[in-house]
This record gives structure tokens, C-alpha cells and sequence, in this order.
RNA sequence: GGCGCCGUACCCAAGUGGUUAAGGGGGCAGUCUGCAAAACUGUGAUUCAGCGGUUCGAAUCCGCUCGGCGCCUCCA
């Protein structure tokens, strides 16, 4: 397997540190509000990452953190009079919930900051031993001119970041590039005791410790959105080569942001959709709503840009029907039972030997999808001729294959055909909930009938009722009909 | 100002040195159907932002120009 390295910007083989064995770091969300399609995609990767990993046989440990601890959490406890620990409770539930719904796996392991303080010290401790920090009022700062690899990963010169920095620099600082690694306590602000005083750790020291903590002090992946790439995992790198004195991360995988308009979605410009919202305010099922925003999200390749947007969405939406069809006619009982030929069991075997050549080339998913698609409408010319075996074996390869990317796992009598479409106007109704299993039956029995005596305008009006409440009739060559929602 | 990414048909999007430039959506036409729906068939870029260069050969490598975006500050 190839995987793309920021490190050294290219396409590099993919070789565990200990073999067979693969560790992950992902970097994951600050618990202060409802997480949206950015993170979703953040999370949707690396969890593809990590499922192609263990189909590809590797034992694989994945940690991805909660940032609980934070400038950002504390100004929202205080915006809405509450603790931050109600803040991060709140807002790790919410992810949580999220996750499940978007059938993104459980990390292995789950760190919070917060419970990994002395971790924390021992590191920043280990770093001022080193000479490559110092203390200020009880502060703590990283002292980046000594790092002579600071830069390396994010590629742009020190002196040119220097010479046009933007921020407003503390000028207790020795120089202004020098980072904190330790934060004095302000009154009311959440603090813990250290050698240097109460305070609370910096942004990047937390990733630092808690990677190395559950993974090594070198380990295989480190991943995250490529807004992290300068200055937050550069100056993990820095703080964690100086604590440990060893390699850190060995791969950097860095995906491309989700945007609206062309512009990338954040908090701060308020373009953003929350998956909440996605999943709650769609017309259809949550798992279907769910696959839909994955294989729209897995139809751009994961180091460019995607914009969200209901154009797309449809066509992803689109695009779904036509498998879950496929499968819902596989399922049918094939109308000669045929032998099974050798040659259609060769299709299914050169489609999984392509699959497994575009997940192998750096997660090349959009080309995983284009191949699904090509099977799907090959299967369709052949279709009337499967065996019930052949059927079978169809489902079971698109099940397997989909597998790593969270597709095609849906029983395709629960796939819903009706289009995919946002707000309350389109919401589900009530009376769609009343369209029992038996009701449609009947209907379509008395529909039936009505054709059976050329009575056209009343099987019309029998198949427009149905169709007004999302049920959608399909008529067999064999004269019986088949309907989905 | 520094660093970097992107520009492929109406839309989305693979391909990144070599037989006919994947796939999806949408459109149009046909088969099937009482009519539909679904499925199937046919129909799409002599061309990959533009201009030069390297090469036997480039969408793919190099340079320049134009256009869009991102990071340098919290950020997935």
C-alpha cells in the first residue's frame, strides 16, 4: 500500500514500524459545540484508513483524542454561565452520538487532556531539562530557534515566518515564533498544580503526550485536517523529538478541507452544516442519509477540497439508488436457475483485485466508487441469466468490498428511494409512517385488478396515492409489481 | 510579503509520460411497458485554463501568464 507523506511530500510505500502492527493518531475535536461536515469527513477518512488497514490484514490501533481542555470551551462556559465541564460533557456526548450515526467506528482509545496531565508535565519537565524551553510568570515557552528541524514538515523557512508574523506577539517571548507549552492559571480558568505553578497545558503539548503515551515514542500514522499541518503538528514534532530524544510520527496523512461556495467551512465564517442538522432535517432514514453524505464525501479524493452542496449530495443519493436496486432485483429469485459460469466468477475476482489496487494507491476512493458502478451496471446486463449463487456472490462482494468505506452494508429493503432533500418543508410526514407493509399490499392487489379490467384510470390513481406518500410501484415483466419507498 | 494547492465535458470527479481521457449526475433518442418506473442500448471532451519549452511521444515533466483557494492566528 501507497500512502501520500506530508513529510516528504510524496507517495511513499506504507511500512509498519513493527510488522503487521500499525499505530494511528488522529487529531480530533475540541468538545465546545456541535460538530459539522468537516469534522464528519475528518473522521469518515481516517476511519477508511483505518478499516482498509485491518482488511488488509494489519492488527491496528487507533487513538484519536478530545481536546478538553481550551480557550474555546472556557469562553463558551462563560458565554453561557455554565462549567466547562457541562461544556465538554455536552459536546462529547454530541460527537459521540454523531460518530454513530455517520457508522464511524470507536477509536481504540479515546484520551482526553485533562486526564492526562501528569503525562503533560513529565514532558514539558523533560524539555525544560533539555534546555529547549523556558519559564516566564509561570508560563512555559518552547524555544524553536534551538530546534534545527522545526519547519521541516510544514516546509517554509523560520526566518520567513518571522519576518511577516501577523500575530500579536507576547513580548515577553525571547522570539516571537517560541510557543507555550504551559499556560499560568487565570482566576476562574480551570488549573492544575505543576513545578511551575497552576495553570493548564498549551494547544499542541496535549497531542505530544498523549500519542506518545499510547502509541510510543515513534509510531506509524499521525493524522488530521491540513489546516494542522503549520503550526500545530510541526510543533508536536518539535516538542515530542526534544522530550523523548527519538522519531516521532512516521507518516503524516493530512486530508483537504470541506467547503461551501468554494470557501472553506469553519465556525469563525459560519458557512457550516452541522451533521446534526444533516442527518435530523433530511426526508429520509438516518443510516441512509448517513451513507449518502459518505459516498458523497468518499467521491472526491481525500487530499483535495469538496464542496458540500445539494447538487452533489443528490447525485451521490442518485448514484446509491442504483446499487441498492441492483441489489433489491439480486435479491429477487432468478427466473432460471442456471448453473454458475466460470466467467462471471472471474468478473467479481478482477473487481476485487482493481478494488484493492485504488485503496492500495494512497485511498484512491473516487476510483473505488467509478469500479462499483462499472460492476453494478455489468451485473445488470447479465442479471437475468444469474444463478441464485451468482446473486449471492454479488451481494456478498459489493458487501465485502464496501465494508472498508461504510457502503453497501444497508439491507436493501430498508434503502430508501425517495429523493434526499434538507429542511422542515421536506421533512418526513406523518402520513407516511401509516403506509404499512400490509396497506401497500393491498393497494397494489386492487391496482391489480383495475388493470386486469383495462380499468387504467383507476390503477393510475391507486399508483399516484402511493407515489404522493413516497411508495414507488415497479411493474415485472411477469405481471407482478414490486414497490419501495 | 512568505509557503503551498487547484483549474479535465452542462455539473461533480478519476487519470499525472505512450493503445479508444474512468465513473456518477443531468440532457436527448431508442428497446421494454396499457402508460409509467426500473433496467438495457445509443449519444457526449480530436481534448485536459492560456502561451512557450523538454521529449519519438504530455492532460501528465519544466517555465511564464491568467483565474480560484488555503496556510502563515483558533481551526478537521
Amino acid at each position: 500500500m501507497k500512502i501520500f507523506n506530508t513529510l516528504t511530500n510524496h507517495k511513499e510505500p506504507f511500512v509498519p514500524l513493527v510488522p503487521s502492527r500499525v499505530g494511528i493518531y488522529v487529531c480530533g475535536v475540541t468538545v465546545y459545540d456541535e460538530c459539522h461536515v468537516g469534522h464528519a469527513r475528518s473522521a469518515i477518512v481516517f476511519d477508511v484508513l483505518r478499516r482498509y488497514l485491518m482488511y488488509r490484514g494489519y492488527q491496528v490501533t487507533y487513538v484519536k483524542n478530545f481536546t478538553d481542555v481550551d480557550d474555546k470551551i472556557i469562553k463558551r462556559a462563560a458565554d453561557e454561565g455554565i462549567t466547562c465541564d457541562t461544556v465538554v460533557g455536552k459536546y462529547m456526548h454530541a460527537y459521540s452520538r454523531d460518530m454513530k450515526r455517520l457508522g464511524v467506528g470507536i477509536p481504540d482509545v479515546e484520551p482526553r487532556a485533562t486526564e492526562h496531565m501528569s503525562d503533560i508535565i513529565r514532558m514539558i519537565q523533560a524539555i525544560l531539562d533539555k534546555g529547549l524551553a523556558y519559564r516566564i510568570d509561570g508560563d512555559v515557552y518552547y524555544r524553536v530557534s534551538d530546534c534545527p528541524a522545526y519547519g521541516r514538515l510544514s516546509r517554509r523557512p523560520v526566518a520567513d515566518m518571522q519576518a511577516v508574523a501577523r500575530v500579536e506577539v507576547d513580548t515577553r517571548k525571547h522570539d516571537p515564533m517560541d510557543f507555550s507549552l504551559w499556560k499560568a492559571a487565570k482566576p476562574g480558568e480551570p488549573a492544575w498544580d505543576s513545578p511551575w505553578g497552576r495553570g493548564r497545558p498549551g494547544w499542541h503539548i496535549e497531542c505530544s503526550a498523549m500519542s506518545v503515551r499510547h502509541l510510543g515514542a515513534t509510531f506509524d500514522i499521525h493524522g488530521g485536517g491540513k489546516d494542522l499541518i503549520f503550526p500545530h503538528h510541526e510543533n508536536e514534532i518539535a516538542q515530542s523529538c526534544t522530550a523523548t530524544g527519538q522519531a516521532f510520527a512516521r507518516y503524516w496523512v493530512h486530508h483537504g478541507f470541506v467547503t461551501i461556495d468554494e470557501a472553506k467551512m469553519a465556525k469563525s465564517l459560519g458557512n457550516f452544516f452541522t451533521v446534526r442538522e444533516i442527518v435530523e432535517q433530511s426526508n429520509c432514514p438516518e443510516p441512509v442519509t448517513a451513507e449518502v453524505l459518505r459516498y458523497f464525501l468518499l467521491s472526491t479524493h481525500y487530499r483535495g477540497d469538496v464542496n458540500f452542496a445539494p447538487a452533489p449530495m443528490a447525485a451521490a443519493k442518485a448514484a446509491l439508488d442504483n446499487i441498492y436496486d441492483l441489489f433489491i432485483r439480486l435479491s429477487e429469485p432468478p427466473r432460471h436457475d442456471s448453473a454458475p459460469g466460470t466467467s462471471f466468477r472471474n468478473t467479481l475476482t478482477a473487481f476485487q483485485k482493481t478494488f484493492e489496487e485504488a485503496m492500495d494507491d494512497d485511498l484512491n476512493t473516487p476510483r473505488v466508487l467509478a469500479e462499483c458502478q462499472h460492476l453494478r451496471a455489468e451485473v445488470n446486463q447479465g442479471q437475468q441469466g444469474l444463478s441464485r449463487e451468482e446473486r449471492r456472490d454479488v451481494r456478498e462482494t459489493f458487501r465485502r468490498c464496501g465494508a472498508p468505506l461504510g457502503l453497501f452494508q444497508l439491507d436493501e429493503h430498508t434503502w430508501s428511494f425517495r429523493e434526499l432533500s434538507f429542511g422542515a418543508a421536506s421533512c418526513r410526514t406523518a402520513a407516511d409512517q401509516d403506509c404499512t407493509d400490509e396497506w401497500i399490499q393491498e393497494q397494489i392487489q386492487q391496482r391489480a385488478q383495475a388493470r386486469a379490467q383495462q380499468a387504467f384510470a383507476i390503477a393510475d390513481s391507486i399508483r399516484e396515492t402511493l407515489a404522493s406518500r413516497g411508495i414507488i410501484l415497479e411493474d415485472r415483466p411477469d405481471g407482478s409489481t414490486r414497490w419501495k419507498r
